[in-house]
DNA sequence: CTTTGACTAAAATATTAAAAAAGTCAGAAA
DNA sequence: TTTCTGACTTTTTTAATATTTTAGTCAAAG
C-alpha cells in the first residue's frame, strides 16, 4: 500500500509539472505516461480517469498551500502582517500554478460532480483559514466583529476580486508576469490594511 | 444638425432595446434597421460601422448612469450613505445592461482602438467621480488619507471584483437573478462600510 | 497486484460548403 | 445639398463532414 502511494504520488507529481507548464488542455494522459516511462493503462490503474488525476493534482497543490500557510503562520504577529504574509504566499502559488486554471482545462468540467464537491471543499478550508486568523485577532483584541466567518468570506472575496480583475486586464491567455502579480499584490495589501483597520477596536 | 442629431440618438435607442434583450452578438445591423422601419444604409449613414455603433450605445448608456449618479448624490450625506447609494444605482445599471456585456459580443471587439479608448474614458470618468466623494468627505472631515484618487481606484476594482464573482458564480450565460444581485449587493455594502471606517479620523 | 500492447469509443480538430451578416454604391427622394 | 434606398459585393458565421487525436478498455504477461 506504501508503495501504491507512493506511485500515485509520483503520477500526480508528473501531472503538475505538465498541467502547470502547458496547462490542463494542453496535457494528454499519453504525455504523463511517457514522461513517468510508463504505460497509459498503468495511470488507469491509479486513477480512473482523467477528471480524477486533476481532482488529485487540485488536492496536492492545495494542500501544499495550507501547510505553507499554516508554517508561516504566526499568531502573535499583527492582523494586518499575517494577512500580509498570506498575501504572499497566496500571489505565489497563483504565479506559479496560474496554468492550472480549470476553466482553461477540459470544457465541461464544472458540471462534473466529484470536482465540484471537491473545489467547494478546498474553498471552504480557505474560508475556515482566514475566519480563525480573524477570530484570533479579536481573541487578541486587536478587531471586533459579531461574525467573523462572514467577514472572512467578504475578506477573501475582495481578494479573489482584485485578482481577477488584474488577470482581465492581461489580455486573454497572457500569462501574469511579475510586475502586474507585483502591483496586485500590493492592491491587495492596501486593502487588507483599511480592512483591518475598519474592524479594529481602538482609535487610531 | 439638430435633426441628425436626433435621427442618431434614435438608432442608438433602438440598438439599446435589441442589444439588452438579445446580446450585442445576436443583433444585426438589420434588426435595428427594421425595428426603426429604415434601411441598413441609413444606419451607415449615421455610423460608419457597428462597432461604432456599439461605441455609442455604450456611450449613451454611461452618461445615463452618471446622470443619474449626480442626480442622486447628496453631498451633505455620510459617505458611508453616499456609497450605498451609489453602489444601488450600479448594480441597477449593472441589471438592466447585462445583456451589453461586451466581452459576449463580437470576438475582437477589445482589439479595436475607439472601443479601447472610449472605455478607459468612461471607466476614468467613474474613478474621478468616487475620487470626488473621497476627497469631499475629506473636506468635510470624515476621512482621512494622502492619496484619495488611489483609494477610490482601490474601492472601485474591489466593487467590481465582488461584482465579478458574483458573475462566476451564476453558470455560464446565465442572467443574474435579483436575489444573487442583493446578495451581491449586500456584499459591496457590507465592504463599503468597513472600507470608511477604515479611513475614518474619528473614534468609533 | 502491477503492468503492458493492442484495441475501441469518444472527443477535438481541420476542411469544406452554405448561409447570414457586414458593408458599399449609384442613384432617387426630400 | 442632405438624407435615404434597392440591389449589390465581401466578409464572417454557421453547419456538415471527414480526419485525427485522445480518453478509456481488456485480455494477457511479469
Amino acid at each position: 500500500m506504501i508503495v501504491a502511494d507512493k506511485k500515485r504520488e509520483q503520477i500526480i507529481e508528473g501531472a503538475i509539472k505538465r498541467f502547470s507548464h502547458f496547462g490542463i488542455g494542453k496535457t494528454t494522459m499519453n504525455d504523463i505516461a511517457e514522461d513517468l516511462s510508463v504505460s497509459k493503462p498503468s495511470l488507469y490503474y491509479y486513477f480512473p480517469d482523467k477528471k480524477s488525476l486533476i481532482v488529485g493534482v487540485i488536492e496536492k497543490v492545495f494542500t501544499d498551500y495550507f501547510d505553507l500557510l499554516k508554517k508561516k503562520y504566526n499568531p502573535d504577529d499583527t492582523v494586518e502582517n499575517i494577512l500580509f504574509q498570506t498575501i504572499e504566499i497566496r500571489n505565489s502559488f497563483f504565479m506559479k500554478y496560474f496554468m492550472l486554471r480549470i476553466s482553461e482545462g477540459l470544457p465541461d468540467i464544472f458540471n462534473d460532480d466529484a470536482m465540484k464537491k471537491k473545489l467547494t471543499a478546498l474553498k471552504d478550508s480557505e474560508k475556515v483559514f482566514y475566519a480563525e486568523i480573524f477570530e484570533r485577532a479579536q481573541e487578541k483584541g486587536e478587531i471586533k466583529h459579531e461574525n467573523m466567518a462572514h467577514i472572512a468570506e467578504l475578506y477573501l472575496e475582495s481578494l479573489m476580486g482584485l485578482t481577477n480583475m488584474c488577470i482581465m486586464e492581461l489580455g486573454k491567455d497572457l500569462l501574469p508576469d511579475k510586475k502586474t502579480v507585483n502591483r496586485m499584490t500590493q492592491k491587495q495589501k492596501d486593502l487588507s490594511s483599511i480592512f483591518t483597520r475598519g474592524l479594529s477596536v481602538n482609535k487610531h
